[in-house]
DNA sequence: CTAACACTTCAAGTATACTTGAAGTCAACA
DNA sequence: TGTTGACTTCAAGTATACTTGAAGTGTTAG
């Protein structure tokens, strides 16, 4: 199995270091052995927990929720309802959330058009467009 | 024009007063009005500036910007390229948001198929399945 | 009229998720 | 060999976005 280095971890995920030991002391990581002089070395099962841990995060799901997520699937006999439990409501959440971004994306775009109005109007000293910013 | 108390704007957008004295202490809110014992009097304007404000929260532009944002818009002969700029560099972040977003919901259904296959596992007493976990 | 409740201000506190600083150890190169 | 740079620990600090508390004023139902 592969090995990496704190150094070749933050710049393979682009975080800093001092991240992966905040994760590390939250309890996120499978325990991360260590050389002789005391540096860490990571695995393929650190890698594998932090993508996750980003997917987690980028969607939503607050750090104490991935957390309990890493210690129902240490034992899932006894957490699996929990696990499954967790997992469908985030991707109803998700699912949620894209549509909630696809509605909010077309008022950007729309005050994207309108500014690009009143930019023509501003150049051309004609009266400016209206705009009905409301969406609720 | 419409006018609504604190209790109303609260009720209707379901956030607490505090948020709403918040916001007009940042800056966010053209001018409340008060009645003569001194109690906010908001506007449609208000409910407009609300709506706005959510939909640059939901989708992730920090309270800074849509400072900035507000205050573009209170000038926007002077303004106007950098509220250009700025809609256009939000409209293409959500479109990175909700590509990256619907990857991350594969993966989160992966999960639910997965969990789900264990759980069925778990009561047969049949050897678990397996699943590659990194998405990088 | 008075009790209960809503509103006011302003400062201080909270939650989340890191981030920085100080002080020390270790390794690799000129 | 010394000095530069990367690593270590642990506590304290930061940023964002509110939220709460204290102390006081105003409003309304019985």
């Amino acid at each position: 199995m592969n090995t990496y280095t704190i150094k070749e971890m933050r710049e393979k995920f682009d975080i800093p270091s001092s991240t992966l030991r905040y994760y590390e002391d939250m309890g996120l990581f499978p325990e991360v052995k260590r050389t002789k002089t005391n540096q860490r070395i990571y695995t393929d099962d650190h890698i594998n927990r932090l993508c996750a841990i980003n997917c987690f995060k980028r969607t939503g799901l607050p750090m104490a929720k991935i957390h309990d997520f890493f210690e129902y699937s240490e034992n899932l006999p006894d957490h699996i309802d929990d696990i499954i439990f967790m997992m469908e409501s985030h991707e109803k959440d998700m699912l949620c959330q894209i549509e909630k971004m696809q509605q909010d994306l077309k008022h950007i775009q729309q005050k994207v058009r309108y500014y690009n109005q009143i930019k023509i109007a501003i150049e051309q000293k004609t009266p400016w467009p209206c705009y009905d910013d409301c969406e609720q």
